[in-house]
RNA sequence: GGGUCAGUGGCCGAGUGGUCAAUGGCAUCAGACUGUAAAUCUGACAGCAGUAGCUUACGGUGGUUCAAAUCCAUCCUGGCCCA
């Protein structure tokens, strides 16, 4: 892997690049599309193609419990599985780590996971995230951490953090001593964690950019903090990077926190938002979201945006749309799902676009401008996934 | 004509003397979702009042009782059985 960094905003910390790997090159900064088990919901490659995808994510965690290593191995690895042909970049399982909280024992040396599948139980080390990572053949590895949650206290941030470390060093020799099973190269990206502590997260710049790795990335944020927080420890965190390398921030976000972090200087993002909201009724445009489940929806016969030239919007008008979720026809998730993903790849291309222009700072401010930012309601979404855990604690 | 079972909020359906303005589900209305255990989750859903509360409600009417969706009488409507 090679980062060509191409150009920098004068006025904010945003950064044009290039990143080129075997499979194809990767302008940044991107959005790169989640497909978790092998697919992004709802979407064939095609749909990814004609969305303008360069690099979509896949889940070592899931690909390890279904299909398995033996199966990904048969198959040549992700790439041909799902005969995706541009780039692909693979989570360690340190997210599930998180996520899977109730279903996990966490030692210093391993997790052992119950799978949410069937109960079964799993170890996973950073040795394993990373082998199955080779057998998956994915173009960037992440290295193995734990993603603390939010609200997380001091002492318990710190020795997560000193855990992470060692995780992500076992990565790293892991992965020098490791060679790539099929034709294309492949590379590990180390991951800043530290909660919402600026001190914590200052020593794993430097831990991390010490042990050196290809790209940076910054865990552990949009996990249920306040915005000013998320913003904040990014821009941070990516003063203290070094240039050269790509930076990656994990799991953002909505519109207006994608646009918020390409200011502060981060490179690549990813997110569920587009895919997952698409399936629950949430649309996105330029103006902000809306909800397509709403009455007020059952007689607009307009597109979600006339001036997007997705195949959603360029075919169906929002009654269309409503009337398919409301009667929970499949095609509805999927065309939801078609214009969503159009439009977050849209931001990071135009993004760019206006970096490379020197017009950053004027798009930044007309987006805002234009953009209906929803509120933070940081409390509701603790309380969201309090209850969606409860619900599946039992299963 | 005789017998029998039933009639519950927009719909289906639980409840069979007080804890019932009435469990559930559906529909409806709205909100949430950030490295996907997510086509998921949450809230509202008789009316009025800012909680306390009040009014009208379990086919109709009348009654028993301190108290009735629940018991009794009668009428209406429907299903099934016998003529």
């Amino acid at each position: 892997m090679k980062f060509e960094l191409i150009k920098e905003s004068k006025t904010l910390s945003a950064r044009a690049g290039e990143i080129s790997t075997d499979h194809g090159t990767i302008q940044t900064p991107i959005f790169m599309p989640v497909g978790t088990k092998a697919t992004v919901k709802t979407l064939t490659n095609e749909d990814l193609e004609k969305a303008k995808a360069q690099i979509i994510l896949g889940n070592t965690y899931h690909l390890y419990l279904r299909p398995g290593m033996e199966i990904m191995e048969k198959a040549g690895g992700l790439h041909k599985f799902m005969n995706w042909n541009k780039p692909i970049l693979t989570d360690s399982g340190g997210y599930q780590v998180y996520s899977l909280a109730k279903l996990r024992k966490i030692d210093n040396n391993k997790i052992t996971f119950r799978s949410h599948i069937d109960g079964s139980l799993h170890e996973f080390s950073p040795e394993k995230s990373i082998g199955i990572q080779r057998t998956l053949g994915s173009d960037i590895i992440m290295a193995f951490d734990e993603c603390t949650p939010y609200p997380c206290d001091y002492s318990y941030a710190k020795e997560s953090l000193k855990r992470t470390h060692e995780w992500e060093k076992r990565s790293k020799d892991y992965f020098d001593n490791s060679k790539n099973i099929y034709s294309h190269s492949q590379t590990l990206f180390g991951i800043i964690q530290g909660s919402t502590f600026e001190d914590l997260r200052n020593e794993s710049v430097k831990y991390l950019t010490d042990l050196s790795f290809d790209g940076y990335a910054i865990g552990g944020l949009a996990v249920g903090e306040p915005k000013k927080i998320m913003y904040k420890l990014t821009k941070k965190v990516c003063d203290k990077l070094p240039k050269s390398s790509p930076r990656y921030l994990m799991g953002v976000g909505k519109p207006e926190d994608i646009i918020e972090s390409i200011a502060r200087g981060v490179d690549m993002m990813d997110c569920v938002l587009p895919t997952r909201n698409a399936r629950n009724g949430a649309l996105y445009s330029w103006t902000g979201k809306i909800n397509i489940k709403n009455a007020q929806y059952k007689n607009d016969f307009r597109p979600i945006d006339p001036n997007c030239d997705c195949y959603t919007c360029k075919n169906h008008s929002r009654a269309y749309l409503n009337h398919l979720f409301r009667n929970q026809e499949i095609t509805g998730l999927k065309l939801n799902t078609i214009h969503n993903i159009h439009f977050f790849l849209e931001l990071t291309a135009k993004a760019r676009q206006s970096i490379l222009n020197d017009t950053f700072f004027e798009f930044y401010n007309n987006f805002f401008n234009n953009y209906r930012v929803e509120k933070d309601n940081y409390l509701n979404n603790l309380k969201n996934k309090e209850n969606y855990k409860n619900k599946h604690k039992s299963n």
